[in-house]
DNA sequence: CTTGACCCTGTAGTGCACTATAGGGCTTAT
DNA sequence: ATAAGCCCTATAGTGCACTACAGGGTCAAG
C-alpha cells in the first residue's frame, strides 16, 4: 500500500494534484489506515500515467474521465472510443492549421526587419496595423 | 465621436472587453461626455483591430501591451520587435511539433479500431495504458 | 520527548481573457 | 411620461488545471 506521497513521486505529480484528480473522479476514492491516510494499491500510479499520458495526447480531464468512464462500461463498444479520438485528431489538425497560418505570417515580415530601422519603419508594426497613429 | 457600443460592434468585440482593454491599459482612456458616457475618436477601431490581430499571431495580451509600448517609444528599434516575433515563432513551432506528436500517436490507433470489438480490446486504450484492471 | 517530515480538511488564489450581474443613470421614440 | 435601449461602476463568476494556505493530526528518528 502506498501513501500519497509515494503516489505523487512515482506519478510524477504533486500531492495535491493526486487530491484534486479525486475530487474530480479521476481516480477512485482509496482506502483510509485508522488515522485517516489514504492507502493506494500500486495499480493507481498506472491511473495517473494514463491520465497524464492522454492529457499529452490533448485530451481534456474531461475527456480522460470519459474515456475512464468508458473503460468501465462492460459492453461499451471500441467505436464511442475511436469517435472521441477521431474528433481529438480534427481538434489537433485544427490547431496545427491555425498555428502554420500565424507562422506563416510572422515569418516573412521577420525577414524584412533590419537591423536598426526605427520602429516607425518597422515592418511587422506596419504589417498588423498600417494606420495607428503613434500617440 | 463613436460610443463604446459603436466601437465594440465595429469592433466585432463586447462593450465589457473594450472595457476591459481599457483596465488592462491596452487602450487609451477615452473622454468622457457630460453624462460620463465613453467617447471614442474613429482610430480606437484600428487599435482594437490591432489587438484581434496580433492575439490571432498568437500573441497574448500583455504582449500586444509591450508592442503598443514599443510602438509609442520614439526611439524604439525594429530590432526589438523583432526579437519578440522570432520569439513567437520558436514558440509556435513548439506548440506545432507537440500537436503533430500526439495526432502521429492517435491516427495508427484509430486506425487499428474494428468496428464493434468490445471494449476490452480497444487498440486505443489499450495503448494509452496496457494495464489498468476495469474496477 | 521533541523535531521534522509527512498526512488531513477546507478554502482561497493563480493566470488568462473574458463574461455576467447588480444597481443605477441617460436618451430617444411613442 | 414611460418604456426600450443604451450607458455607468464595481464586483463576482467562468473554465482549466492546478497550487497555496491555514490550522491541525501522525509517525519515526535521535
Amino acid at each position: 500500500m502506498l501513501r500519497i506521497g509515494q503516489v505523487a513521486k512515482q506519478g510524477n505529480v504533486g500531492v495535491e494534484t493526486v487530491r484534486f484528480y479525486e475530487n474530480e473522479g479521476l481516480i477512485e476514492l482509496p482506502k483510509r489506515n485508522s488515522s485517516g491516510y489514504r492507502q493506494y494499491p500500486e495499480s493507481i500510479i498506472k491511473r495517473i500515467q494514463f491520465i497524464q499520458q492522454a492529457k499529452s495526447l490533448g485530451f481534456s480531464l474531461k475527456e480522460v474521465g470519459e474515456l475512464i468512464k468508458l473503460k468501465k462500461t462492460p459492453n461499451a463498444r471500441c467505436n464511442e472510443v475511436k469517435a472521441t479520438a477521431v474528433g481529438k485528431i480534427t481538434d489537433i489538425q485544427k490547431k496545427i492549421d491555425a498555428l502554420e497560418g500565424m507562422k506563416e505570417a510572422l515569418q516573412p515580415l521577420v525577414a524584412k526587419c533590419s537591423p536598426s530601422e526605427p520602429i516607425s519603419d518597422c515592418p511587422i508594426l506596419n504589417a498588423i496595423d498600417e494606420e495607428i497613429t503613434v500617440n
